[in-house]
DNA sequence: GGTGAAAAAATTTAGAG
DNA sequence: CTCTAAATTTTTTCACC
């Protein structure tokens, strides 16, 4: 992973529709090259996906909360953490550190359905309580963060 | 936004680089009206963005936490919010319903770096104090949940 | 690693039902 | 809104450095 491949990463990470051709001429390299890269950047496990981001609202689901998972003392988490993902309004899940074992987050519709979920949380076994944060609004949403990626290129001065 | 684009969008958010003709093969449109209907789903904000997922780990983003932000009495919401929008470590921010006024998603190379951050987050004008759980792990994220999205082609019939 | 060329495929625009 | 057709661009492979 050398500055060229961190450059590419950076413009598809912002732009998963970006061509390889503009790839290619962002980072001079043809669009071959930045063809075979891409292609092992995939295979590396570095670039694990392409996904068109939805604006949930206008698709239905207009509830996003947060809830906190206690386990009982005897839960295996692998088994709760298995559990949590088969439920199809579980959109992430963090095992935190903390009294609680893991955070999801839940999309869903309706705040009736949030309440389905929610008993459908506390039904899985090894789930000894929940704690609910109902969403009110999402200011932004997985932004693209600087990680080096995008540095190095221009080290001595701010960008443009 | 009928059955089609609800058939578009759906394979999009999974495979965000389908091109119009696999799309159009899909639904059974021509390439040329997938890529109209495409257009229009981006100009309506139905669809907002295109983007490469990155491990991480494998980036030097190895340390993420979930930070609750309290707010003092007197901030303004607005204010805080686009605070925290500008430190670049933060990669989401929802404001919520609870005694906490928004929850963020950093996401930094160290816990050197994390605490840094926290830092940074307390300095915030209308900041009064945080609520910091560090994720251990990241089991799953940004899963495309149904939502009626891939639904409804197959109610009566199959949709094939 | 990289290139450039060539064939296949897809995008994109335009015109028309 | 949909299509087909045509021009442009991109993808993908491949021989070669």
């Amino acid at each position: 992973m050398d500055q060229l491949d961190r450059k590419i990463i950076a413009e598809l990470r912002q732009n998963g529709r970006a061509t390889y051709a503009e790839l290619g001429r962002l980072v001079g390299l043809s669009a071959s090259s930045v063809h075979e890269r891409v292609g092992k950047l995939e295979a590396a496990g570095v670039i694990t996906g392409y996904h068109a981001v939805v604006d949930p609202r206008t698709v239905g689901l207009g509830v996003t909360a947060l809830v906190g998972i206690q386990p009982t003392d005897t839960a295996a988490d692998e088994d709760v953490a298995e559990a949590l993902g088969s439920l199809e309004e579980v959109e992430s899940c963090y095992a935190v550190a903390g009294d609680e074992a893991f955070v999801v987050k839940v999309r869903v519709p309706t705040v009736d359905e949030l309440e389905h979920t929610l008993g459908r949380l506390r039904r899985i076994d090894g789930v000894a309580r929940t704690q609910t944060t109902v969403v009110l609004s999402t200011r932004f949403e997985g932004r693209p963060n600087n990680t080096g990626l995008d540095r190095g290129t221009e080290a001595g001065d701010g960008g443009a």
